[in-house]
RNA sequence: GCCCGGAUAGCUCAGUCGGUAGAGCAGAGGAUUGAAAAUCCUCGUGUCGGCGGUUCGAUUCCGUCUCCGGGCA
């Protein structure tokens, strides 16, 4: 009764694709409210993962505190799950401390688990997906796309055939509680948000103009070091490519050129590549978001736009 | 200057034994429930280098010109 949440505290939500000036946004809010930021971002939570991915850096960070950045080592893997939950804390803690939470990020799965919540779910199990992976290389994932037939139709019906993350998650979820993705998607409840969420998004209209943005970023991290930063983390031996860490735009690639698949020219081409693909994703994701505030990244008075709209939205 | 290759989608190229053409990449749109910076789906009309000739019909064959490689001078 007592420790009931206010449902009515408030988190701000800024989004917006990769190379919009989200950060640099961030920070200057954090600076004129009594914000504290948390970082949603699948790949700052990485430690010695600074120059590509554009991690706010030493000075930045002095500025604005980021929460959630830095946590993980890159051998260990993160999840939507484990970042609802680790939020929900830091969002608990910082309004305890009677300041406003201010996320800051695009990891886009991120905050529509925190806005909307997960299903009760096992967590992933490398001995299972093991398993799965051996019997789709003995007999192609056709034939475990033909198993989750059998088992889920409603699954298989939306699940591609080619798509073997979630061919694999859909059977892995079986194998562990014996019931289907479906029948535990039924289950899941509607849960009351803990807080009042006031979402922007940084745009940047022109299209063009963001991918000279990313092509331009991608050569400043280049000049700062971001091939010795790989090579740091190629050196330890324990990393791969099949790894979430090495996945991440950029390193990917970096790490492909390490391996002398191919050569810089073409690192640099596919690097610049990957990051606009993944700027059209977060754009995807954004286009159709729900309660979200669209702030022009290109205004030169961005920060008193915003800091408007956030009184408003406060009121 | 001569000889040989090329010239086809934004890029790299395939192809049409003469009936106006298709892959990969890029790009665009979409999906997204414990890997999400991940994973996946959909979308390809372009004077087939210019001009002439042969032909019912030429991007395809022939001639010529231009440009780009390579070789010989």
């Amino acid at each position: 009764m007592h420790a009931q949440p206010n449902t009515s505290k408030p988190v701000i939500c800024l989004m917006g694709a990769t190379a919009t000036g989200k950060t640099d946004l961030a920070v200057r809010l954090a600076e004129q409210l009594p914000c504290d930021l948390i970082s949603v971002d699948s790949a700052l939570i990485y430690r010695g993962m600074d120059i590509g991915t554009a991690k706010p850096d030493a000075e930045l960070l002095a500025r604005a505190p980021h929460r959630l950045i830095d946590i993980k080592d890159p051998a260990e893997s993160y999840s939507a799950a484990e970042f609802r939950h680790d939020v929900l804390v830091e969002i608990e803690s910082i309004h305890q401390a009677g300041r406003i939470p201010l996320l800051v990020g695009g990891t886009m799965l991120y905050y529509k688990t925190l806005l909307e919540g997960l299903a009760n779910l096992p967590k992933a199990d490398p001995q299972v997906r093991q398993r799965l992976l051996e019997q789709a290389q003995a007999q192609g994932w056709d034939a475990l796309h033909q198993q989750l037939q059998r088992i889920d139709p409603v699954s298989a019906q939306r699940i591609h055939p080619n798509d073997p993350q979630r061919l694999q998650r859909a059977l892995e979820v079986h194998a562990l509680t014996g019931r289907t993705l479906t029948e535990l998607w039924q289950q899941q409840q509607a849960c009351a948000l803990p807080f009042t969420p006031i979402q922007f998004t940084v745009d940047v209209a022109d299209r063009k103009l963001l991918h000279r943005r990313i092509e331009q970023r991608f050569k400043a991290m280049i000049e700062a070091g971001f091939e010795q930063e790989v090579q740091a983390l190629y050196q330890r031996g324990d990393l791969d490519p099949s790894m979430p860490s090495i996945r991440c735009v950029g390193y990917r690639q970096m790490w492909s050129y390490i391996e002398g698949e191919i050569d810089f020219d073409t690192m640099v081409e596919r690097g610049i590549i990957a990051t606009r693909q993944l700027a059209k994703r977060q754009l995807t994701w954004l286009r159709g978001w729900d309660g979200v505030q669209r702030i022009d990244g290109c205004d030169p008075n961005i920060l008193s736009n915003t800091l408007k709209l956030v009184d408003e939205s406060l009121i």
